[in-house]
RNA sequence: GCGAAAGUGGCGGAAUUGGCAGACGCGCUGGUCUUAGGAGCCAGUGGCCCAAAGCCAUGUGGGUUCGAGUCCCACCUUUCGCACCA
């Protein structure tokens, strides 16, 4: 009988749908709690098997848990607003709504063909009014607690977009979305307050030891934790005293200038009658019009201000500059400048001839070795190394009252108001007379108007919509305007985890009690590219929900798995265009585009619509089915590395799937059982064997997510059987209960044909007989002096003594040692002898 | 520049604590079945050598050890993250 996945599939797609196997009772759960989360997908509309490696190993987890037992709850959602459906209204004239939910619906449909279990009853989409109006009432809380607010601040506005963004979402100095260059303005926008929670979110990633070290490197890195001291320096001509920040206040001896970013609310005054002002001004505003990596670019530029502060420690008298390599966004927006120790002030003291004091001992100017070196001629920390020069430096700055020790941060303030449609709107309204005023809470939600104009001019619909701005105070009862912004669509994804639980709860946001039960998540899988934005925001989320006595936990994600992108080949032409798969040909092994004499260069990179390298799992399905796909998928390298898709790997994978098919009819006949020619022993025998060890394997390679070798042991069950098949039925309905995981349906179907109650699915995961997993004979490696020599067959368990004489009478070993004195015999047990001789 | 991870056949990758390097699969070679094969099945497959024996092989060079892919030191390469953060 042949293999056919396009029969078998669908059949058990459905009589998994019609049971509703993946639904779980979460007031009353039943077994052991165990909440698996994938990552809130973006509704994109295709799924590609690049997306594929995420759900598949999600799935296959959760069928390995819940056969043991374990799983529990895996819900999915969506992450439904957002541009890209927003701009594609604006391009075909199709709603996002609609357009977002035909997405929605075409992914569900796709999940399904891969066999994906979800618990549907509980899914979310953001877009739905039903969990916009918490996303609201959620800003309302942070608001009343302060943590919502309204202020001006230069902040990343994408021309391309036409919105404002987060800093999380530039990369280099680049819209995360579209790569547009990004522009500094300063406009009034809404911002969360996530640096109050900056040394919170610092420590809680010490308590995370089942995430990647890299992702909480990420967040370290990004949260910018660094210990110093502000120290003020008078500034006798201003009449006051500049504060700067300094993580090194044991070098303040060597402090011979100033630099003051040229946004420093100080520098009008400093430069007030300065003869060069007017130049000054122009070079502040072209410096001002910079982006950050601009003003990298440039090189450093710096004016003197023609003022002077004093040094509190050394009292001498040190010019002002103004620099461009001075942030204002970090610290004080002013530093005082060591170039005898800090490379950075180096160049710049060299560059405009300003003098260099070296104050510490130990390296090459301006370099410090920071372990070893000491402070020379430095009054209070004479002599002394980094580590206690630094205490000491800042008690005296605090004796003397001129400044503080003090832990500043990197992180800055989160801004999530977007000027676009596709949002959810803030909850809040602009009174004449009572200003900025929340929504009253039985108000919410604040609806989003589905009858806009989507015209691509510049501005929010949102703005031009009449009824929708113009609003009542919910104060004083005057007429008010309502605000056109929406959210950041990381404001709907940081708390999305807890209203699973309660995804259909009208009430509240969410019940805490079964929330406190079920969280945090016990396992949270998605990709590396979440690590500095969706899961920091979360974290910082739920902490301002556990402040708010909503959950009784800091931190949201237990374990977090992150799996590596699938890469494929994608084809440029010479002008660096990606060219269409259908439109390439390979002539001798080159490729070149269809037709004509232009060479293509193959460049292989993450799966993606742009570079036409993704494959559509439905042509994959239709040709071996879904199956195939995720045993293929989970078979190709370890899932947290990146993995070069081949379409021709794919066959080996098939292959396997179609020999443990043709296996069943055999594995079933009675047959007089055979003995293994080599060993003598039974065949059904070593087949048990096999069995016993290939559970105790797959078992705990599952457990360490090592699904790679997980399927090469059950390929190697698989063949074992396929040697001996008779009389091997225990060992092949175990073969198919650990193959379960990987392809649901071929070992439903097969769990069917033997005659096995209920789903596969629903059965006990096998145990492991140790004691059945010995074997008779074991065989020992023989060295002689560290080189392999010959190898010896013992009976199991064997003893040293015998294994040392097996192994000098073997007849190769005994040509090497023969005539020479055995100095040392090493045993390791089961496993090798090494005979050193001299 | 700083930080992290990784370099193993033609390819993807195996190798619990230092103990037979190359499991499993792709590809390739040969065979078999077939009207046919881009299907299936069987065998072989790190290099040198016809083969055995042997020698050489885990980025490079050292070291520790009876024994190193694994530990230590230096270097090279690649990938990723941060990048004037005071």
């Amino acid at each position: 009988m042949q293999y056919r996945p396009e029969e078998i599939e669908p059949k058990w797609q459905k009589a998994w749908a019609d049971a509703e196997v993946a639904r779980v009772d979460v007031a009353n759960p039943g077994g052991e709690k165990f909440y698996m989360l994938n990552m809130f997908p973006y509704p994109s509309g295709d799924l590609h098997v690049g997306h594929g490696r995420n759900y598949i190993l999600g799935d296959a987890l959760y069928r390995f848990f819940r056969m043991q037992g374990r799983a529990a709850l895996n819900p999915m959602g969506w992450d439904a607003f957002g541009l890209p459906a927003e701009n594609a209204a604006i391009k075909k004239g199709i709603h996002p709504r609609e357009s977002t939910l035909r997405n929605i619906e075409n992914m569900k449909r796709q999940f399904g063909r891969w066999g994906i279990l979800y618990d549907w009853s509980k899914e979310i989409a953001s877009c739905h009014e039903g969990y916009y109006k918490w996303n609201q009432w959620l800003f309302i809380k942070l608001w009343e607690r302060g943590l919502a607010y309204r202020g001006k601040a230069p902040v990343n506005w994408c021309p391309n977009d036409q919105t404002v963004l987060a800093n999380e979402q530039v990369i280099d100095g680049r819209c995360e979305r579209c790569n547009a260059l990004v522009e500094q303005r300063d406009l009034e926008q809404w911002f969360l307050k996530i640096t109050d929670y900056a040394d919170r979110l610092d420590a809680g990633l010490d308590s995370l030891e089942h995430w990647p070290e890299k992702v909480k490197l990420m967040q370290r890195n990004w949260i910018g934790r660094s210990l110093g001291a502000d120290v003020e320096f008078q500034c006798p001509t201003l009449g006051k005293a500049i504060r700067i920040f300094t993580t090194r206040p044991d070098t303040i001896y060597g402090a011979t200038f100033m630099v003051l970013a040229p946004e420093h609310p100080d520098v009008a005054a400093l430069i007030a009658d300065n003869p060069q002002r007017a130049e000054i001004e122009t070079w502040i505003d072209s410096v001002r019009n910079q982006t950050n990596l601009e003003r990298q670019e440039a090189g450093k530029e710096g004016r003197f201000t023609g003022r002077t502060a004093i040094n509190p420690f050394t009292n001498q008298e040190i010019p002002i500059w103004l620099g461009n390599f001075v942030l204002m966004q970090y610290g004080t927006g002013a530093i005082m400048a060591v170039p005898g120790h800090d490379e950075r002030d180096h160049e710049f003291a060299k560059q405009y001839g300003l003098p260099i004091e070296r104050v510490v001992d130990g390296g090459d100017l301006p370099y410090v070795d920071k372990e070893n070196g000491v402070a020379v001629n430095s009054p209070i920390i004479d002599g002394l190394k980094f580590a206690d020069a630094l205490p000491k430096i800042i008690e005296e700055i605090e004796r003397r009252g001129i400044g503080k020790g003090m832990v500043r941060y990197r992180l800055r303030d989160w801004l999530i108001s977007r000027q676009r449609y596709w949002g959810t709107p803030i909850p809040m309204v602009y009174c004449d007379t009572c200003g900025i005023v929340p929504v009253a809470e039985d108000q919410l939600p604040v609806r989003l108007p589905l009858d806009v104009k989507f015209t691509g001019k510049r501005g929010n619909p949102l703005a031009q919509h009449e009824e929708f701005v113009n609003a009542t105070c919910p104060k004083c009862g005057g007429a008010a305007r309502r605000e056109t912004d929406t959210m950041d669509t990381f404001v709907d994804s940081s708390w999305y985890f807890a209203r699973y639980i309660s995804a259909r709860d009208d009430e509240k946001i969410f019940d805490t009690e079964l929330v406190n039960k079920w969280l945090p998540v016990d396992q949270y899988i998605g990709g590396i590219e979440h690590a500095i934005l969706h899961l920091l925001y979360a974290r910082f989320i739920c902490r301002t929900l556990f402040d708010m006595g909503l959950v009784n936990f800091e931190e949201p994600f237990t374990r977090l798995f992150n799996q590596g992108v699938i890469t494929k080949e994608g084809y440029k032409n010479a002008d660096g265009a990606w060219v269409a798969l259908t439109d390439v040909e390979h002539r001798d092994g080159v490729p070149y585009e269809k037709g004509t004499s232009n060479q293509l260069t193959a460049e292989v990179g993450k799966m993606s619509k742009s570079r036409f390298n993704v494959v559509p799992p439905d042509e994959l399905i239709a040709r071996y089915g879904a199956d195939t796909e995720r045993v293929y998928t989970l078979f190709i390298a370890p899932p947290e590395k990146e993995a070069a898709w081949s379409d021709e790997g794919v066959i080996g994978a098939y292959r396997f799937l179609g020999r443990v098919w043709h296996l069943a009819p055999a594995v079933s006949a009675p047959h007089p059982q055979p003995l293994s020619p080599q060993s003598g022993a039974r065949g059904d025998v070593i087949v048990t064997r096999k069995m016993h060890q290939t559970i105790h394997a797959v078992t705990q390679r599952m457990e360490r997510f090592e699904f790679n070798t997980a399927i090469s042991s059950l390929m190697e069950l698989s063949n074992a059987i396929g040697e001996s098949p008779a009389g091997a039925r225990e060992a092949y309905i175990a073969l198919l209960q650990m193959l379960h995981p990987f392809a649901p349906h071929i070992t439903e179907e097969l769990w069917q044909m033997l005659g096995e109650p209920g789903f596969i699915l629903t059965s006990k995961w096998p145990v492991a007989d140790p004691a059945l997993m010995q074997e008779d004979v074991v065989t020992i490696a023989v060295q002689v002096n560290g080189k392999l020599r010959g190898q010896v067959d013992v009976a199991n368990p064997p003893q040293k003594d015998d294994a040392i004489a097996a192994a000098k009478s073997n007849e190769n070993v005994r040509k090497w040692i023969e005539g020479k004195e055995i100095v040392k015999e090493i045993y390791v047990p089961s496993k090798l002898v090494n005979i050193v001789v001299k």
